[in-house]
Order: C-alpha cells, then sequence, then structure tokens
DNA sequence: ATTGATGCAAATTATTTGCAGGCTG
DNA sequence: CAGCCTGCAAATAATTTGCATCAAT
C-alpha cells in the first residue's frame, strides 16, 4: 500500500493541520480519534462503522461528531465520500493517493480498487468533446468476483 | 438518440407486462399512470418530483405507491436506479436504450449523456483481470460545462 | 370472492442541528 | 477567556411498512 515516499502529500496529518489552521479549526482528542481510526482501519467505512471502531478506543463519542468529523475530512479532500448500493454513505481514505475506481461483488460485497490510465484519457476525451472540463469521476463495475462465480451459480436467497 | 428500431426491447408495455405476469402483480389505474408519467416525462426523476408530476393526473395517488412502483420498475429493468451527489435516488428510463454514462455539471446540475465503446471495452479487461465478471456498471464524470467555464470562473454561492 | 394494491399515518434509517456546557488556542 | 467543539436529544429527510379498505381478475 506504499513503495516510495519522496513527493507523495506529506502527511495526512500536515495536510489536515493546515487545512484546520485555514479554517479556524481545533484540534480535539475526538477528532484525533476518528481521523486515526479512520485512516487506520481503511476500507470504505460507513460512519455507523467507524463510530463502532471509535468507540471501542472512546465510548462518549457521540455519532454526531464522527459524522461532522468525516464531513471535515471530505471537504479539505483527505476523505471521499462514496455511495455505493446500500442507504449509507461510506468513505474511503483520499489524501496521498492516485485516484482509483471499484469493482463490486454483488453477490458477496468485496470490493476491488483498480485504476486504468486509458479508461481516464477517454473519459477526458469524452468530456472534451462535450465542451465539459471534469474535475473528478467515479466508476463502478458491479458483477461477481471469480470465487463467486464458481461457488454460486445459482445465487438466489433474496 | 435513437436510429434503427428492429430488434429494440418490444415495448416498456410488454416488458412490463410480462414481468408482472410472471409475479402475479396486477395492472392498477395508479400503476399506469405512474409508469406513463414516468416514461413520457423523461430525465432523471427523483420520486417526488415524480409524484408532483403524477398528481397534476390524479391527485389522490400517494407517494408511496409512486416510491412502491418505481421500485418494481427497477427490478424488471425498464427503469435504473441513480444516486448523483444529492441525498435522493432518481430514475432514469431504462428499456431498449443501450448503456450510457454520465457528464455531471457541479455548478447548473446538467446532466449530458454518452456512451463510449472503448472505455466499456477497457472496463470488461480490468474486470477480467480481477477475475470479475461485469454485469453492470456506473461512470460519472463530474465537473464543469461549457457554460459554466465561461461564465463562472469564481464560483462560490455557498 | 380472492388476493394483491392503495392510502394514510406511523415507523425506520440516515444524517443534521439547536443548545448548554467543555476544552483548545 | 473567547470561540470552536462536543454530547444529547430533538428535528429533518428520504423511504418503508402495517393495516383496513378497495379494486382487478
Amino acid at each position: 500500500m506504499q513503495g516510495h515516499d519522496h513527493e507523495e502529500i506529506k502527511d495526512k496529518d500536515e495536510v489536515l493541520a493546515r487545512y484546520m489552521a485555514q479554517h479556524g479549526l481545533k484540534s480535539t482528542r475526538q477528532r484525533s480519534l476518528i481521523i486515526d481510526t479512520f485512516f487506520s482501519v481503511g476500507g470504505h467505512l460507513s460512519v455507523e462503522e467507524l463510530w463502532n471502531k471509535v468507540r471501542e478506543q472512546d465510548a462518549k463519542v457521540s455519532v454526531a461528531t464522527v459524522y461532522r468529523t468525516m464531513k471535515l475530512l471530505n471537504e479539505c479532500g483527505l476523505a471521499h465520500a462514496r455511495n455505493f448500493g446500500d442507504g449509507q454513505t461510506r468513505y474511503e481514505a483520499a489524501a496521498g493517493r492516485d485516484h482509483h475506481d471499484h469493482l463490486i461483488c454483488t453477490r458477496c460485497g468485496t470490493i476491488v480498487e483498480f485504476e486504468n490510465d486509458r479508461i481516464e484519457t477517454l473519459q477526458d476525451a469524452v468530456a472534451r468533446k462535450h465542451g465539459f472540463t471534469v474535475t473528478s469521476h467515479k466508476m463502478e463495475l458491479y458483477g461477481l468476483c471469480r470465487e463467486c462465480q464458481r461457488s454460486g451459480a445459482r445465487a438466489s436467497e433474496a
């Protein structure tokens, strides 16, 4: 998950500190805990999942604070809000990572990340053709992972 | 947006009728109204927007019925549920249309649809490389449309 | 008549927010 | 010590659901 470390966006903490400073935000115990937990757990967490992890450390943190903190992380670009099929917003770490997309198994829920420059290039071309300037994008491929393809050809447990 | 019309999925009504029959569903006045309205209005409607259109014809249709009907349309593949940034699920007509993706202007909300076979091909390749069989996908490019690029270089009316 | 469909309101779920007191800079 | 933060509970917003009643087959 990390090879070279020359010009990577310094450090999450640094980016965050700068953002907070510029916006007159304060560094608190619960924010640190939430942020640390978020980045160490990784994956695509829903606020509730993250809240549960956080409560293992400090049972008194309220879910409202987790919501507020994740909104901040999202605004300063350290986390991306995603919205796969289920009703909740999920966040994933973003700083220092190249953009990537997702392959989602509709049977077992596995999420595989990937990136493909050729697709990105084509996306830009398409956008340009329509007069758009693209600032971000999201692409999700839904289907069956290798496991689920062989195991359940007859999946159907509504 | 439509050239040939030889093998296109017969007709929305036919697909729907078959689906309803196979599931023991009934054809009712409100379902017909909702479905007709949905397909004639077109675009990417939220349930509430659709409900408003429907109520112009029959003020007594409840929003619950619209929710239930759109869920059905989605299940039988005649409508696709989309989830752009705002909090609501939006539906778009699907029968007989080729798959397509979206370009979304983050300033004025314009949504442009497009399709690109080369990207689709690459997506399949990527999926295959990861052992996945893709059944569907969604791709959204966010940015500024031509209009918004020139008009507001300094957009910011939170 | 049967059985699924509808309307309504109450129930859920996800997320936001007002407020009083607490903690950070 | 001023102003941002936090917890808590109430408020929203989107969607679902129980139930008595109604309509389609």
